[in-house]
Formats: structure tokens, C-alpha cells, sequence
DNA sequence: ACTAGCACTCATGATGGTTGAGTGCCAAGG
DNA sequence: CCTTGGCACTCAACCATCATGAGTGCTAGT
């Protein structure tokens, strides 16, 4: 592909991103900057086709970027812009500062990635598998009703209510969670939970069914992050011309809800520590295909825990979104961190 | 309005529940039962267009009911049916248990009044105001930052990030929070906090850091609940051709987001202990002026601290959502209350 | 190698006629 | 007086037709 070719694939992409209808030659001939006739764009044109950058919905419109053209776009012709000093005062005014709780810093990242890029923002949930148990209490809240309480050093928090045969006191509970916080204490949550299930597995006394409960407790924190991400803003859907209205809209809804391979696509893209798109088919998961989708993985304390961005149609301002997804990341990953 | 008037309204409401259409008088005159003949039924539609009750798109449509006449119909005509056992079965299997998590069990009502009802199932999350502080925890997570937890005598926990100036030890910490639990521990939320304001303005002293901190998580606390609502399933008003595709359905999520005046509206319905209906217009809330509002508040140990239900369009079988919320909002109560 | 010209395609939008469901009104009949 | 059949009228929805214009591929001439 030589130099004019280029030059016409990366104007015509940008045309496509900016007005979202099919681009014709006159159009491109003019705006593109080079003295050419429209025909010869259009013989240019034709070879881009072949090659498959480009598609033409019918043969009477212009031509729009396949997937593989936008892939070409964003590899070698794009320049990604810094990020805007008004977004990023906005980004650092939300989910700058060390949160007050993780779940108010991850949601209020998902929010400003939607406002900002108006379209739906995601943020997976911080994993925990590395967390270190800092804390355990068990607190009495009725009778034969007792609360769990885990905290590990990174400050999240994860309760949950145990049923009890018998009544305990408080003085009771307090030993156990002595005994708890001095045997697992400051320990990597998944050993706690390997040597509680081993100890248990020996001794036979009424407090078992609260460490039970515990470790139970302590399995969800683990598997719970599998499943949760936090999406917010699909509605900005509604307002392209490419997805409202049909049946792909409807579908994409669904998939978005079901979560499941979504978040395996987006685990797929917590390995390395850039930014990552997804392409239409390139993510490999058909509700998705005339979608792209940014990530960016975050870290606290130098390692990723996570994964945020973006998911929008094909046609989206990636010399924008992408520094945007990226400095999103960062943010979330320092407000998480220790200072 | 005769016994005769009233048969047809009612049958033309049902019909137009069920078809989503406007109702003919050759239609309703076959399907009503009476031998009547459509020049008849014109007459009578005539009259209730007349009285409010109907109306028709345009002069060769059937007609269809006003907010009035849904009021008339569900006040004067319906018969609520009981709750179907497949429907029971699943709300009890989905929210029948004593919760382990509030959070959990909320979400789960809010998922299935969506499913159950196919349209958007809300929460209302449970008001604190009269929660009774039960226990407070002071952890120092790393130098100089500590977690202040709230437990409140039904389970719910609240957790906040405290920087402090200078480091705490645990034992300092320990004692802290000794202090709180012996001073506050038993004691309305909302002494707790007045009372807190109140001792803060005399001494000075390092701790009062602290302690002020974890007076803010107690307001956040109460003030929080003005806000939180679980909303779910706004998706499902794309299946309506009452709404889909216009600019009517773009508002009502916008406003459904906003939250603001919706909260205000069920905090209203909260003041009574039966299911309230709001019928288009009959919110006064312009967003909503094409759909209902269903909804049921639930109490926790005898005493109403939330509300709960369905936003959907005006036109919903509402002879089976309301006993569906109903039942929802019961079992809620229980499962969120002492077995 | 580029470009002008030309025939062709096809979505889009306007036009107009037809159909069918539905209405209001009136006059005749129980 | 209520009911009913009849009739003229309305109007959305559907369909076919047509013009328009943007755009294409191809070819021949520069």
C-alpha cells in the first residue's frame, strides 16, 4: 500500500468516524487534501476493497472500513491525541483522591468513562486473590445471629450473616476472632482459606459452623470478582444511527447483562499492561461484532488487579478515547494505591 | 355509568392490555359477550370518550383508555388473581431465605420483579433513620490510614477510609473503638451522631480525628439512603411499541437515572402499608406520563423502611402485578427480618 | 498514470391510489 | 326510548411508481 493509499484510508476512516455514513469518492477527493480526481480515488478505492480495508454496503453508496481497515487505521495511522486538560481536570476531580470505598471510587470511575466518551463505560472489580487478610470480627447481632466481618490491607470490606445452633456472647465471639486474626492474620486470603479448610477438617466444636461460615465467606470474596464488573451508561446506545432501533441493539443488551464471557474477553486483556482494542470480530464474540471494545488494565501497589474502558460502535474516536481509557486506568489505579 | 357501560370499558381495557392496540367497536362487540351490536357499542364508547374514560389516537382508530380510565378499571373493575405457584415458588426460592447479605437480597428482588413482570423492577433501599448502632471497629489498614466500620443492629455495614496525621497503633485504635461501643454502642443512629457532634465541640485531641470521621460515615449513613434506589430491566421497555424508537423512551431513562424526583415519588408511596399504583399522569412527574408505576413498601421487624415495585407502561396486567408485588415486597420484609 | 465521460445501480423520498378498519350520524324498527 | 342497520366520511397503512442524486465501474483519451 503505498503513501497516497494510506493517506486515503486514514482520511476516509476519519470522515467515516466524524459523519457515520458511507464515504464517496467526490467527498474524499475534496476533503482528503490531495489534488486527485474522484476517479482515481475510486480506482484507489476498488484496490483498498480488494484488499479489505474497506466495504461497500451497496453498490451505489461509498465505502466504510471493515474491521481489518480500522485495525490497519489504529496501528499505523493514527496518532493518538493527549488527553484534553478540561477531561482530564474532570477525570481527576472524580476518582483522583484515595476513596473514602472502593465501591464509590470503581463506580464513579465506570460514570466518568461513559460521560465522557458517551458511550457504556466498564470497570472489573479489583481481584483479590492476592489480598492479605488484615482483620476478622465476629460480631453478635441477635440472638443465634452472628456477622462476619473481613477485611483485608488493601480496605475492602465483605460481610455476611452466619446462623448459629447456639447462642454466643460476646465475649465468646471476641476470643474467636482473636484466635482468628492471630492464626490467619496477615496472611494471603487464599492460604487462609486452604489451612482453615485443612484445620477444620480435624476438630469438631460448635464454633466450627462460624469458622465455617468464615471461610465460606472468604471463598465468595475470591469468586465473587470472577463474575462482577460494572457497566453503566449502554443507553448512549440508543443514540447510533448504526445499532438503534434493530435487533443487534437487543442482543448486545443481553450479552452486556449476561456478563460471563465478557468479562472472560476482558481477563483475556488484563495480561499485559497497555491499552488493548477489540475490534468488532476480533474480540471472537459475535454480539460484539459491530462493536469495539477499549481496556486498559489498572494496578494498586504495582500490580494489575483489574481492567477498565469502553465499549462502542467500530466507529469511534480512538485518538481520543484511548488516551482517555488509559489515563482513566491510571487514576483508578493510584486511588486505589497507597498514596 | 350502567352495569352495561362498565362490561364494555373493562373489556376494552383487558383487550387492549392484551393486543397493545386500539379497540374497535366491531371487536369489542364480539368479544364483550353481550349481544349487542357495534352501532351500540359506538354509543357507549361515545359517551365514556365524552366522561373521560377514552380516547382515540384519531378520528378512524379504535380507542384506547386514559390514565382515567385505567384508575376506574383497577379501582371499580379489577379482580386481583392470586399469585401464580410457579411465580410464588420462584420469588421464595429467589428471596425466600434470611439474607446473608442485604445487598444480595435487594438485588435479587430487583431481579426478579424485572423477570417476573417483564418490565423495570425497582428497590428502594431500606431506610436507616431508627437503625441502632451495634458495633463500631477502628483497623489500622497501613501507617497512617484507618478503616472505621459501622455495623447497625440489621446486619448492614458501612465502611470508610480515615487518613490520619500522625499513625495509630492497634492498641490505640483498640481502645478507640472501646470507647465508642461502651459511649454509643446500643443507641439509635442518629443519637449516636447528634450526640457525637455535640462531645467533638469540647475536647481537642488527635483522636477527635477519628471520631469525626466515623461521625461523617454516620451521616453518609442516613444520608446516603435519600439517594439509593436498585432499578433494573430498563431494557425491556425496547420491546414496547408504545415507547420503542422515541424520544419518550430517551427521557424516562434519563429520569430513571436522575433518580431524584423518582425517589421523592416513592418515598411518598411509602406512607401507607398497601400496594399504591400510579397511573401515567397521576405521578405528576412528566417523564412518567405514559406509564405506571407499581409499587408496595416492606417492613423490617414491623416497621415500613422501604418500598418496592415495577415501572412499566400503562398499559400492564395489572391484576397479576399487583399481587406480585405485593408477595415480592412481603417476602422481602421477611427475609430481611428476624426469621 | 491520471482523468473525463458515460452508463448503470440503488437508496431515498415524494406522489398518489387503494384498502380496510373505524367513526358519527340518521332514520327505521322493536 | 333504546337499538340497529345503513351510509358517508376519515385516516393510517400499504403499495407501486417515479424522479433524484450520490456513487460506482469501465473505457478511452490525454
Amino acid at each position: 500500500m503505498d503513501e497516497r493509499a494510506r493517506h486515503l484510508l486514514k482520511s476516509l476512516i476519519e470522515q467515516h468516524i466524524a459523519k457515520g455514513v458511507p464515504v464517496g469518492s467526490r467527498q474524499l477527493a475534496r476533503d482528503a487534501g490531495l489534488n486527485i480526481s474522484p476517479a482515481t480515488v475510486r480506482n484507489v478505492m476498488a484496490d483498498l476493497e480488494d484488499e479489505g480495508y474497506l466495504i461497500s454496503p451497496h453498490t451505489s453508496a461509498g465505502r466504510i472500513p471493515t474491521h481489518v481497515g480500522y485495525r490497519f487505521f489504529v496501528d499505523a495511522l493514527l496518532r493518538v491525541v493527549p488527553l484534553s486538560a478540561e477531561s482530564n481536570r474532570l477525570l481527576i476531580h472524580r476518582i483522583g483522591f484515595r476513596a473514602p470505598d472502593v465501591e464509590q471510587v470503581l463506580h464513579a470511575a465506570t460514570g466518568i468513562l461513559s460521560e465522557l466518551t458517551h458511550m457504556a463505560g466498564f470497570v472489573r472489580v479489583p481481584r483479590r486473590a492476592t489480598r492479605i487478610l488484615r482483620h476478622v470480627d465476629f460480631i453478635a447481632l441477635r440472638e443465634r445471629e452472628v456477622l462476619a466481618i473481613f477485611v483485608t490491607d488493601k480496605g475492602d470490606v465483605e460481610n455476611r450473616l452466619i446462623r448459629t445452633e447456639h447462642p454466643f456472647g460476646t465475649a465468646e465471639l471476641a476470643q474467636a476472632a482473636n484466635f482468628f486474626n492471630a492464626t490467619y492474620g496477615g496472611r494471603p486470603l487464599q492460604d487462609v482459606i486452604h489451612n482453615l479448610q485443612r484445620d477444620l477438617q480435624q476438630s469438631r466444636h460448635e464454633m466450627d459452623r462460624i469458622l465455617r461460615s468464615a471461610m465460606e465467606l472468604g471463598e465468595e470474596m475470591l469468586e465473587e470478582d470472577q463474575q462482577r464488573m460494572l457497566i453503566e451508561g449502554e443507553f448512549q446506545w440508543l443514540d447510533l444511527p448504526e445499532l438503534a432501533g434493530s435487533e443487534r441493539l437487543r442482543e448486545l443488551l443481553a450479552a452486556v447483562r449476561q456478563k460471563r464471557d465478557l468479562v472472560h474477553l476482558l481477563d483475556e486483556s488484563m495480561r499485559g499492561s497497555e491499552v488493548r482494542l477489540f475490534i468488532g470480530e476480533e474480540s471472537g464474540y459475535a454480539p460484539l461484532s459491530d462493536c469495539s471494545v477499549v481496556s486498559a488494565p489498572y494496578s494498586v501497589d504495582g500490580e494489575v488487579v483489574g481492567v477498565l474502558g469502553v465499549i462502542g460502535p467500530m466507529r469511534m474516536p480512538y485518538q481520543q478515547i484511548i488516551p482517555l481509557v488509559d489515563g482513566t486506568a491510571q487514576l483508578l489505579g493510584r486511588a486505589l494505591s497507597q498514596s
